[in-house]
DNA sequence: TTGAAGTACGAACGTTCGGTCGCTAAATTG
DNA sequence: CAATTTAGCGACCGAACGTTCGTACTTCAA
């Protein structure tokens, strides 16, 4: 009844943990999530789990990844293929405020949740997190400038500002739904990134 | 040495413990909040501590009472006494975005910060964070329609998406700066939040 | 067939958590 | 001056925390 089962199955398991501390901690943040409570959700004892990561420190660092991943192939596979520039800027704003809609995560967007939840704090996680976010605001950045020399944006406009008006109306998305139940806060994400963009809704769509 | 001191050293120490709960809150989040952490950096004892609120969640709930107070403090009243309308609204977008660059908490906006912590959540501290964020919201959407009754704005501006885009955008602020350095940041915000309102660098000044 | 590697268990570890209790002593009230 | 109130202390509780350890068992390689 006890011991290891496969190396499929082992597989299995480690994601099966990821997947499950990913969702607990967009709720309850990454500190907040506990081997304890992994356990019992997981049906698994505290050693079993504990066992794939080595540490409480690994186990948030691995689930950050995995977040990384999720976010990565839900924003950015999408829109992959699309042209560099702005076809394909418009198209990561779409699937972005999508993805904030519904991210498969019980307690909204992992990403933005912890980056509020370690942005003033030290350590390997945050050192982590400044590594995921930083390189998806060094994409955004790449794609804005391809659009801006293509001549698709305006000329004047800031990059590094732009990047951080999108990034912001993005996370901002999760509070404006659990907090006040805002439905259309993707919506006006979606229209505000346009409007700092300077695209005009024709061009958009 | 033991023992009271008097009713105006009480009342000192209830106000010590909630700045310093604050700041530490601002750093490691409302729930990282501990009664050990702060009796030892009051040089307290926990009972001392937490016999001025009973349980730990009327700690926090007092805690989130006295950061929107100082919020209040820091971004309204400075622009309370001006004109209704687009002066008081560019106002408080001007206090607002000083008020993120230094909010005088160890870790950024406690506000912002306490939104992102409990917006998944459910409780008390949940629904006080509503009540919170929701009358300042009001507020700002309150503010924006008199603007465009005025005709300080334009007619088609849909007040609840720019109080969602104002929001964003000063929440944003955190993890900018704690997390990338950004120093620019709540200059960006604030351009940013007058594109959102239509508004020109002109006239803005 | 035997041995090594790997997976998970269950029990225990020391620590810290929020919270309670009885006590002391100062301030307030009469 | 006596009685009441109250701030704060120190000891303590049960529970949960992260972590370690020895053991059982399965799979894979020699």
């Amino acid at each position: 009844m006890s011991g290891r089962r496969s190396v499929a199955d082992a597989l299995d398991t480690r994601a099966a943990i990821l997947r499950r501390a990913a969702d607990i901690a967009s709720v309850e943040g990454l500190e907040g999530l506990t081997i304890g409570r992994l356990a019992a959700d997981l049906e698994m004892s505290k050693s079993g789990v504990i066992g794939h990561f080595g540490s409480k420190e690994q186990l948030q660092l691995a689930t950050l990844d995995h977040a990384a991943d999720l976010f990565r192939l839900r924003v950015w596979e999408p829109v992959r293929h699309l042209r560099p520039g702005l076809e394909r800027l418009l198209g990561i704003c779409a699937s972005w405020t999508r993805y904030a809609e519904a991210p498969g995560f019980a307690g909204g967007c992992f990403i933005a949740e912890t980056s509020f939840e370690w942005d003033g704090r030290t350590g390997p996680v945050h050192d982590a997190l400044v590594v995921v976010t930083g390189r998806w605001r060094r994409t955004l950045a790449a794609e804005i400038r391809t659009a801006i020399a293509a001549g698709e944006l305006a000329a004047d406009l800031d990059p590094d500002q732009a990047v951080f008006g999108l990034e912001a109306l993005a996370a901002g998305i999760n509070p404006a739904r659990q907090l006040h139940g805002e439905t259309q806060a993707p919506t006006w994400a979606l229209r505000t990134m346009h409007a700092i963009l300077g695209v005009s809704p024709a061009t958009a769509s």
